[in-house]
DNA sequence: AAGAGTTGCGTAAACGTTTACGTTTCTATT
DNA sequence: AATAGAAACGTAAACGTTTACGCAACTCTT
């Protein structure tokens, strides 16, 4: 059905050779047959086939995502929607397509996408994947780039938001409101984000003299019922916290509701700040103060840092961290 | 690198014919031969190479998942990524794989995943796609099954939740709290669901002998902020309802938003359902009572579909709508 | 004007499968 | 025991590209 390289061969009665160099402009043909063999491939409607192309090239023009199943770490949202998206307008405007996996932990540790070598790269997202299978990729020479990832004993290529530097303005924000007695709600201490998060508040803590106020209390997962378990706790203790910093905005909303449920106000008795921005924060009353995170552009970074990595793999290691901004609504105590 | 047929062979003296044959099954081989290529095909760690075999079979054992970029139709969750996600496993029990691709409303009207044969077929989400682009796909015999869009004129394969049924119960809950004026915000009236919802609204109204107060206002999008303008308009009217019935979870949180400046509580002045059933439906004050839409189970069908239409490309088209659930908390009126 | 270099094109092999068609060997029928 | 048929395996072509190599016909130098 579809035209081939010998339809237009056979059509100006030339090699398939040579309209192979004259699509792919390589040298090696004249200027005058270059432009027949072009306009008789559009008049033919010819599309190279690409299981033909990639059999003798070994490049597939397709990069594979590889995702946690039911990875929503800092949010129900699905966090890595808009990610996956920018990923791919910037992968598409370089010829370039995007296949989608799944992996959950007890997935068997060989992509068949890659044995199968039906990618040119990898880009494999989120804090929740096995990390056997993560440093067997990173390791192996294939062209993989780490989103919301990263090994701890070697280097990697990785995009990141600026964790640390938003819970660090986020905490120093509550501190200018004059609290002091301010808590944190943290993730797994596993993943990178929540470590960086964790750092970045006890910095703030430690720059204003604070750092005997550190209070900090992680749970292995980051839903509201989670961040509610955990402002019960913190509220409910000898010395309760004025102001709650949490790793992210669902256990913000869950900080929320205990504080409601214990007749506290918010502002007014608790002051609270989350991170990521979801949709829910802006609607929430009071108005969710949050640490926006860009991740257009960490999906664009990640796409363009795979396909440097495609041309030319022995590129050494980048890690990417792409900065957060404050974005100040009710909660945290402003106007 | 990657093992091939031909290493197999070589290593038990046999004809790469042969493998293949053992390898996929096939009549012709004896079962102890059968056994040892088997054997040394894990031992060699064999896996078919894709593209070799699609350029003989004209098949890629993968299917495109299209997707308006910007589309977050009813709610600014991204409603379509647990699809995404449900197509994905169902897909990767068989074998298959998935290839994203966004098309927005100027891309061109071919794809580039089917015309370089990457595809064995296509599934199109949400309402926003370009309608032609829909019906040249449906009508080219090319497998294709639409999630969550309808072309009107012509039949296809289709799989929906029921709107109709979804609003039609909200309504009727709506009316058995005694409410009588009962307010329709709905949806862009080109999207199906949209439609679906606003009949499902109309039908409970007429069935309770309350046509003479349908009252619904459609906008061009269902953010918050439009769902708000759509309730200010209802409520500032000579005769406000008692109750609205919003097409999806963001335009009621809105609704709400306007409820809260006129100083009308809710559920007492104000009864609220909407559709979707977001994440931050449940963390709203008060909880927002709304339809629950089940989107794994339409992803896992859209991929079933798309499986059989590919085995069997002469299928008639089937149109399937996965039943929706109310899901009870306090706007709507209930204890 | 003879040699060297360049340009334009064709020939053919290669990528790793699947599969139609032969050929041999085995089993079963008479 | 002779023959037919089935079963087991090999040969080779095909899928649609890319690309190394070869061979002309030019163009340029001296």
């Amino acid at each position: 059905m579809a035209a081939t390289l010998l339809d237009i061969a056979k059509k100006l009665n030339i090699s398939i050779a040579t309209v192979s160099r004259a699509l792919n402009d390589r040298p090696g043909v004249g200027s005058d047959l270059r432009q027949r063999v072009l306009d008789t491939a559009i008049e033919l409607g010819f599309v190279p086939n690409m299981a033909a192309r990639s059999l003798v090239t070994s490049r597939t023009q397709t990069v594979g995502f590889v995702i946690h199943p039911f990875d929503h770490p800092f949010s129900s949202d699905p966090f890595y929607f808009p990610i996956l998206m920018a990923i791919e307008v910037e992968l598409v405007t370089h010829d370039y397509h995007i296949m989608l996996t799944s992996l959950n932990s007890d997935s068997p540790i060989n992509l068949r996408m890659v044995d199968q070598s039906r990618v040119d790269g990898l880009i494999l997202v989120g804090p929740n994947l096995n990390p056997q299978f993560v440093t067997s990729n990173i390791t192996s020479g294939f062209p993989v780039v780490l989103v919301d990832n990263k090994p701890g004993h070697r280097k990697a290529n990785t995009i990141l938001c600026d964790d640390g530097g938003g819970a660090y303005e986020a905490a120093t924000h509550l501190i200018g409101h004059g609290h002091t007695r301010i808590a944190h709600i943290g993730g797994p201490l596993d993943w990178i984000s929540s470590r960086h998060r964790y750092a970045g508040y006890c910095a703030a803590m430690r720059d204003a003299g604070l750092e005997a106020n550190c209070r900090a209390v992680h749970k292995e997962s980051t839903t509201t019922a989670t961040g509610e378990k955990a402002a019960a706790e913190l509220l409910d203790s000898a010395e309760p916290p004025t102001a709650i910093f949490a790793a992210n905005d669902s256990m913000a909303l869950g900080a929320a509701r205990a504080a409601a449920a214990r007749g506290l106000t918010i502002p007014g008795d608790l002051a609270l700040i989350g991170f990521d921005n979801i949709s829910a924060a802006e609607h929430f009353s009071p108005p969710l103060t949050t640490i926006r995170i860009f991740k257009e552009q960490m999906g664009k970074l990640a796409a363009r840092r795979i396909l440097e990595l495609i041309n030319d793999p022995g590129m050494p290691p980048v890690e990417t961290s792409v900065s957060t901004e404050l974005v100040l609504r009710q909660s945290c105590g402003c106007a």
